[in-house]
DNA sequence: TAACTTTGACTATCTTTGACAATTAGATTA
DNA sequence: TAATCTAATTGTCAAAGATAGTCAAAGTTA
């Protein structure tokens, strides 16, 4: 079963990619489109299209109100790399550094192999024996230093 | 009458088979299929598909959630890094872990910056926050991971 | 007896939903 | 014109739903 958020991921990845690195959306109407309610939509724009990940997402409510996604481009790796890590802040949970790392990769900040690195050295798998409580400030940790370690190059 | 785990164990690595080395898991679906408790498919992929053993497992939680296990093929110019993997056990220390990249770089198996990545990501600094006497564990699962994943691609 | 297996209650995480709050543009009114 | 109302929007937050993970006790086997 396809997850919502994923097609609402690719419904606005799609709007970004016709329309010059800029989507304007309608959050009720998306919502309708996409059969879901309307918070649905802010969660995906949250999880998925945050500044760590490299957009903007501008807002105004009342009517007329919109919200717009903006695609950064134009910023080099070290930028990205940088607001990548402080998206990560002390803690982070495996979605949300695939998420992260995703987001990087489709915005050309990392390659798809380094990411695939990156994940395999956070995974829940690979932190499995870290007590669960320090678990995400661990991955979190990691994470950190392997993005350094890439800025440093 | 046959173990719960060998028939799991089989269950598994038929999907993998039967799916280009990868097998798509839905855990309560598998278990129900089985006849036992969600938790013995836990079990079974942390015993039998763990990274020492060549497979890479990844999962999410949530709708949607899944797991997956990935068979990873020894090649033979990943030969090195499986003798490598073998050599980690389960336990390695920073400097082990700093020897084990340098040999593996002099010998052409892995490129300075991979291990220069790798060593980041184990190194006492990365996992300063996992308790002091689980950390060797940690970093060799990690280290496994991450060789895996090379070997992966 | 030591190691391995099986079970199940409890926990953690991610997604989906909906009720209610906040904001804004434009229309209406005093 | 200034104040107010109204309709149109987005934002917030917590609850419910959907998965997988953990851990320790009980059972089994070598």
């Amino acid at each position: 079963m396809a997850r919502l958020v994923d097609v609402i991921e690719d419904m606005i990845k799609e709007m970004i990619d016709e329309n010059n690195g800029i989507a304007t959306i309608n959050r009720s109407a998306l919502a309708e489109q996409a059969n879901c309610v309307p918070s649905q939509i802010t969660y995906v724009l949250s999880t998925r299209f945050s500044s760590g990940q490299g957009y903007i997402v501008e807002s105004r409510r009342g009517g007329g109100g919109q919200i717009t996604v903006t695609r950064v481009e134009f910023m080099n790796k070290f930028s990205y790399l940088k607001e990548m890590i402080d998206a990560i802040g002390d803690a982070a949970t495996q979605q949300q550094a695939r998420n992260l790392l995703e987001g990087a990769v489709s915005a050309g900040a990392i390659t798809k192999r380094d990411a695939i690195i990156i994940m395999s050295a956070v995974s829940d798998r690979a932190l499995g024996l870290v007590e669960t409580d320090t678990r995400s400030k661990v991955r979190a940790n990691i994470m950190k230093n392997l993005l350094l370690a890439l800025i440093s190059e």
